[in-house]
RNA sequence: GCCCCGGCGGUGUAGCCCGGUCUAUCAUCCGGGCCUGUCGAGCCCGGGACCCGGGUUCAAAUCCCGGCCGGGGCGCCA
């Protein structure tokens, strides 16, 4: 990366660098001014580098205006870089010149050098200045390398990229609310999922589809682990036997994701403690009826056909530690409508759950393909099949067996870099109370 | 939707329980000064705050009520 008023990196600055002659340019992080020396820290997002302005050795203007530079003024330097023992990182820069591009305020809404504390709210009200910093910084790095290792491997794995529509007229899957809008002389709603999308483009013969894209829920939850507006990785499948080979794409996918993140970013993350675990496909499974019995054994009753309460999800997250582990053969009741049944004298489906340190990450199932059992679902649930006409559609000429997954986004790195809030892996979060920024 | 908790300078806090030199603590920060190796720089001087409204009282940051704003738990979910 190269422009007219940079073409080096503060963080890769280093002391083999010595003598030459560097275009540097970001934010001043601090200034040290003894007097005849002044030290003047650059950041950008690479990290810090430390430009030394020794009153003999650099240009009079230079020595005085860097003793006026205002915290976070973005600025551009051309200097020689030094390797020099005294310095932080053995080098330093010597500037011959700093120009201002945009000065700063002062009066910070918050520190960027981290030295004074912020809540959570505070950083989230002035997020751009936030975003500064290291920690946050550092999240949606690993964000990045997250979503371009899940493509990676989709894509491997023969999966297409598709983009389903976030405007919709009908809702979904019953149960979450959704979020009204007004579109144009009807009534529409943001999309909660992109279920029936993805099924719909099994019947177009896509084959294997994922999508990364926004879900809208309407819910008034307020807690650390959820968002009214989050981001899916969705996947669709065709020709699977049975709910077993979606679940292997994910796992396959989360070890192979996971894996990138811990090689390219263990350095920060371990600076920050934080160590991301290895986690290893095939994971645990185990069903619906057997998290219960392990429940039980605990001291927590969760009768047949309930959800598992949070309570109980964190408890098996204790059992099981690091180990990603599948919950299958959901009860029917517990499933929206477009799940296949597995035994319908059990009343279990081919649905499953994949949990991860005590929070649930995934879902995902076999769904059901014939037109006519799905049909009847969509009434046993109560909902209006004519509701449901153009996805039904799908499902009379030709629809081959299918399944697949949604997985959180932001549930999943929140798990897995154990940070305590939601909102800290999301560069503009929305929840009940928070539109803006 | 139900329940719990909290609001003090730009930021993070002490003080609140047990009202009274609180003329409100400390750190950071901001402004000024000194200092040629800082790296959480140091030292000196200065600046800046009790969410809003009402009530109780001789007296309210402190007690009571309402409002506003926020944090969290549950439910539901990703």
């Amino acid at each position: 990366m190269r422009t007219m008023l940079k073409d080096t990196y503060a963080g890769d600055v280093s002391p083999d660098m010595d003598g030459e002659r560097v275009r540097l340019a970001g934010w001043v992080h601090e200034v040290r001014d003894l007097g005849g020396i002044k030290f003047v820290l650059l950041r950008d997002r690479t990290g810090v580098v430390q430009l030394t302005l020794p009153k003999a050795k650099v240009p009079e203007d230079t020595f005085e205006r860097a003793g006026k530079l205002r915290k976070e003024s973005v600025i551009s330097v051309v200097g020689e870089v030094k390797a020099n023992e005294k310095a932080p990182g053995g080098v330093e820069v010597i500037p011959e010149r700093i120009e201002v591009l945009s000065e700063s305020e002062t009066h910070l809404p918050l520190d960027p050098t981290g030295k004074v504390d912020a809540d959570l709210d505070t950083r989230l009200d002035a997020r751009v200045l936030d975003l500064r910093r290291e920690e946050p910084r550092t999240y949606f790095m690993v964000r990045n390398t997250f979503t371009t290792a899940v493509r990676e491997y989709l894509e491997n794995h023969g999966f297409v990229e598709v983009h389903t529509p976030k405007i919709i007229a009908t809702a979904t899957e019953g149960g979450t609310e959704l979020f009204p809008v007004v579109y144009f002389e009807r009534d529409a709603y943001l999309a909660q999922s992109p279920q029936l999308y993805k099924q719909m483009l099994m019947g177009a013969g896509f084959e294997r589809v994922y999508e990364i894209g926004p879900i809208f829920r309407a819910e008034e939850h307020n807690t650390r682990r959820h968002l009214n507006e989050a981001i899916s990785i969705d996947i669709e499948m065709s020709f699977i036997e049975d709910e077993e080979e979606p679940m292997e794409v994910l796992e396959g996918m989360l070890e192979h994701a996971f894996e990138r993140v811990r090689q390219e970013h263990s350095e920060e993350l371990k600076r920050m403690g934080i160590e991301v675990p290895e986690v290893e496909a095939p994971f645990e499974r185990i069903t619906y009826e057997e998290a219960l019995d392990i429940l039980s054994e605990h001291g927590i009753e969760v009768e047949w056909g309930e959800d598992i309460p949070t309570e109980g999800e964190r408890k098996l997250g204790e059992v099981f530690e690091d180990e990603p582990v599948f919950v299958t053969e959901w009860p029917k009741e517990t499933r929206p409508f477009y799940t296949m049944v597995k035994d319908e004298e059990k009343g279990t489906t081919r649905a499953f759950d994949l949990l991860f340190r005590g929070i649930e990450l995934a879902s995902g199932a076999q769904r059901e393909h014939r037109y006519d059992v799905l049909r009847a679902q969509i009434e046993e649930d109560g909902l209006n099949p004519e509701s449901f006409e153009k996805y039904l559609e799908a499902f009379r000429y030709g629809m081959p067996p299918h399944g697949g997954w949604g997985l959180g986004l932001e549930r999943t790195l929140m798990t897995m870099l154990n940070v305590p809030n939601i909102r800290e892996v999301t560069l503009f979060p929305r929840d009940r109370k928070r539109l803006e920024p």
